[in-house]
Parts: structure tokens; C-alpha cells; sequence
DNA sequence: TCTTATTTAGCACAGTTGTACTGTATAAGA
DNA sequence: TCTTATACAGTACAACTGTGCTAAATAAGA
């Protein structure tokens, strides 16, 4: 689909010929679907979004212990297999160009605030704290609410340094920063203590 | 320049006719000079790398205290005003798109031990320890380089956040995350101690 | 002055792109 | 059966792209 050519060519190979080659119609075809190319685009990337989010929430469900799930949340954000590297490059990719396109602006009006309550979720639940109801509020704890702003802002550029270099950042060494960076930030132990000792 | 339309119109508004406009002459002109449309996006490209660097460079010199010089340094790598913004909108565009485009390759493989290099120089200066000499060398503290990369992460994902949503990250916003981030990551006490205890 | 090299302009050309349009199967309903 | 709406294929076209080529302007040297 779409995805793919992303991700193997960049966001500037996507031709809607290539795209219809790929999907095996033809252009014509395409265009019975598709009135447009921002049309497409728009819908491949919003798929790709509530692809990742359905991934999501499928981990709010279920009981596991918090702090594993907090991890398989946020690992969803980050390129650990074939399908999330594509999703990556999708992402930023669409990300990119909505700063300019004018048709990916609800893309774009969505990405922050997403990505911000998706962290959210995370550190509450590594902290056994009660998750934020909607999407943009805040954690209780204004501390813990500072830490999960801190996290997205890691997670964004770990995301941006394993996508664009895939080489330098293997999927073990990706899994052990974001492990570093949550023991880091969200010790656990009573937060006035030492929060020093973690692991070394 | 080709920076202004990489800023304005996204890299991929960059056209040899667009360029040629902005710059005055005509495409005829521009071929006279580059002979290529890549050679002159790499051109544009490094010649941007260049003045950031030297720019870094110029905050070696003189005598300040360590940590803030360590701030300058590292307020080069952010969006916190219009030229840098426009450092900042090329970087990533051309950064993204030497993932696929071979002509960039150079690029690429200087792009992340570079940022990761200013990174190193400004945590040695803010701890007062010795600099790293050459490009890739580690600082002398392991745990102190374990920081530096962890401050190289964020500073990508604030890099990436601030200039994909400028209205939600206002110059001093970003400053003070910066600063928070420094604070967390290196309190200020003696090296010897255990790390951590930040005041709270 | 004449000669020559450099710099710039302008145009032509082939290739690619998004999109509109026409025709043709296929399936369904009456 | 005929009718009709849907799902494609194929093509045409205008716009735009990078690049090559030719010619004119300009500067410099002898």
C-alpha cells in the first residue's frame, strides 16, 4: 500500500502510479476511490493512525502489571519490528509534510496531543496512578505530569534517531534506552527519597 | 537562498526554476554554478552545517563559566529564533531525505556523531570536566556519557516537537525545558557522589 | 583596439506528475 | 431478458521538473 512505498522511497515517491502498480490497479482505478491524491493520502495516513492506536488499546485491556504495561504502550511508538519502522517512517513522513501541506492539517492538529496522552497513559500506569480520562488532560500530579512530558520528548527523539539511523540503534539497545530513561525518570521509590541507585 | 525555501515551502519545494527566482538569475545562471540540482542541495546543505558549526565554534572561545557555555552550545541545535528555525526546518529536511537519497550519504553519516559530539562538549563544560578531543571520543565518565546521549535524545525530540509545532513551544518554553533537562540530568553536586538527589 | 574567457540569459527537450475523460467489463435488479 | 449502476482500464493533457544547448552580454588582457 501506500505505507510501504513511504517507507521504501520516501514520502516524495509516492506517485499515484507506483501506488497503483503496488496495489496491482490502475491509475484509473485508483481514481475511483481515491477523487484526489491528497485524498489517498489522507486516508492511508489516518488508517495508519488508528492502526497504531487500536495496537493501543488493545494493551489498556486485560490486567497486567503496570509498569509492563506501560512499556508495551509506549513501544508501540517506536520502530521494534518491520511493521512499527514502517509506521515510523509513515509518521514522520506525514508529520513532515503536514507543516506544509494544508490538506494533512487535522493530521497534523492531531499528532502533538496524541502522542502527549499516550505518554500520559504510560506513566500513569508505571506509577499505578488513574489514568487520564480524555485526551488532553493533564496527570494528576503535576510532577508526574512534567515527567510524562519529559518521556514524550525522549520518546519523540529516540523515535527520529532509530528511524533515521536503523543502524546505530538495534532493537534490543532501543528497548534498553526507553527502560534507562522510565527507571530514570520514574524511580520507584517515594519520590523525595534518593532516586539515585538505579541500575548500574 | 535554498534555506528560505526549505523554511517556506518544505524541501520539497525546492525546484532549480524557485531557487533561480529567489536567488535573482535565471536557471541558466544557477546550472553555471552547480551542475547539478543535487549539487546544489548539497551545497546548501553543508554550507547550513558550516555556520551552525561554526557558530558552536565560536562559543568555545572566550572565557564564560562552564555551564553557560554549555547552554549556548546547546542552544544552537534549537529552533529559538528565525535563523535558527531555518537551521532547524533544513536539518530535519534534509536529514529525512538523506535516508533515501544516496547523494546525501555524506550527509547522513555526519549528521548524528556531530550532534552527539556538540552534546559531549557541552556536558563536559557543565560538569567542568575535559572536553572530548576528536569527534567520536567518549567523555572520560562513563555515566556522565550515558547523560550526554540521554541529552542528545531529548534535545532531537525537542528539536523535532518545536519546530513541527512552533505555536506550542514558544522561545522560552523551550529554553526552560532545556534548562530543566540539564538540571535533572546533572545536578550539581560533587562528581563523586551518588548521582541524583535532585532537590525536590 | 581586438581577442578571449567568464558569466548569465533563454529556450528546447524528454521525462514525470496529477487529473480528467471515455470506454468497457461485471454484477444486480426488475 | 433489458436496464442500470458500479468498478475498473486505458489514454490524453496540461503543468512542471531537471538538464542540455546556444547565444548574448560582460570583463579582462594584450
Amino acid at each position: 500500500m501506500v505505507w510501504d512505498v513511504i517507507s521504501r522511497d520516501g514520502i516524495e515517491g509516492v506517485t499515484v502510479r507506483k501506488i497503483a502498480d503496488r496495489a496491482g490497479v490502475s491509475v484509473g482505478g485508483l481514481r475511483h476511490y481515491f477523487d484526489s491524491q491528497r485524498g489517498l493520502f489522507l486516508f492511508a495516513a489516518k488508517a495508519m493512525a488508528d492502526k497504531v492506536a487500536a495496537r493501543i488499546a488493545g494493551h489498556l485491556r486485560g490486567d497486567l502489571p503496570g509498569r509492563d504495561r506501560a512499556r508495551l504502550i509506549l513501544e508501540e511508538l517506536l520502530p521494534l519490528d518491520a511493521d512499527r519502522r514502517v509506521d515510523v517512517d509513515v509518521w514522520l513522513a506525514c508529520m513532515m509534510r503536514s507543516r506544509f501541506d494544508e490538506s494533512l492539517a487535522e493530521l497534523h492538529a492531531l499528532g502533538l496531543p496524541g502522542e502527549r496522552h499516550v505518554c500520559r497513559l504510560a506513566v500513569a500506569y508505571f506509577c499505578g496512578q488513574p489514568p487520564p480520562e480524555r485526551n488532553g488532560d493533564p496527570l494528576g500530579d503535576a510532577h508526574l505530569d512534567r515527567q510524562a512530558l519529559r518521556l514524550h520528548t525522549f520518546i519523540d527523539g529516540l523515535t527520529l534517531q532509530a528511524a533515521m539511523y536503523p543502524r546505530e540503534f538495534p532493537v534490543d539497545d532501543i528497548r534498553r534506552l526507553l527502560d534507562e530513561e522510565l527507571a530514570a525518570l520514574l524511580p520507584d521509590e517515594p519520590p523525595n527519597q534518593r532516586p539515585g541507585a538505579s541500575g548500574r
